[in-house]
DNA sequence: AAAATAAATGAGAATGATTCTCATTTTGCT
DNA sequence: AGCAAAATGAGAATCATTCTCATTTATTTT
């Protein structure tokens, strides 16, 4: 029951993409980061295969930005900072989620609570920089 | 330069429509929603007044759900909850989210912070009554 | 109050991200 | 090696959303 170390190379190698990058990208980012390393990587299996990293509670899914979805190699909850200008994400890693609050939604929808996500939304300090700068 | 009551007549019952509702709807069920008092509101209507009400900050967008987005009438910051099973969208209105940690934000980021979100991912209470049954 | 201009809308076509199909390839097991 | 199951590539299909443009409705001007 030996794991040959060929098993699931481009599965693994589209995981390992996305949990080397703090870029949040999406489907389609990630296929073209992946395309130097593996170029016969189809953009098909990058889709598969993260709908199935999601489904395990391998990634997250940080919803959609201009109408297209992104991605988290760090499952560990954090807050995420939103430009609404240029659609970057970034990690907000010194600002934690309240335990309390966690508790709090568990008992309020009376149903059960997998997990939560704060995002804010705003300009970046770049496009920010740049809009002064016009 | 007094406005007529017939001026943006459609416009204002499709906003009036989202703001009587706590369905969190999606364009699709917002145009199904106004069928009755108002079937001859087109379907492009409806996607092109809540991206106009959005771009204005009349209405705010949660995000998609299952690949489709849905909107809320209430501006007002406040926590929400999402059924992974049925799709549901719940206001939890008992949460609050702390004004320090937004002020932390705009401090994190050096750009500018417009709004944020507080979503919870879970189970809603019927969808869990509903497994157990099974 | 009509003419002229501007804004909003309906209907359906176009777009584009994502998913699906299916033939082929790779992997795991005996 | 041989077989069954899983994974993949390529491109077609799907479907939410946006766009186009002709028509309707509202506003301003004369």
């Amino acid at each position: 029951m030996e794991l040959s170390h060929k098993q699931f190379r481009k599965r693994n190698a589209i995981l390992e993409c996305l949990r080397n990058t703090y870029a949040h990208p999406s489907a389609e980012t990630l296929f073209q980061m992946l395309q130097e390393d593996h170029p016969d990587i189809s953009l098909a299996t990058v889709y598969r295969n993260l709908t199935l990293f999601k489904n395990r509670g391998m990634i997250q899914s940080l919803g959609t930005v201009n109408g297209i979805e992104r991605f988290d190699g760090n499952t560990e909850p954090h807050v995420h900072f939103i430009c609404g200008s240029c659609g970057s994400v970034l990690d907000l890693p010194e600002l934690d989620i309240p335990e309390s609050l966690c508790s709090e939604a568990a008992k309020a929808t009376g149903g059960q609570v997998s997990g939560c996500q704060l995002i804010f939304n705003g300009t970046c300090r770049d496009c920010l920089a740049q809009k002064e700068r016009a």
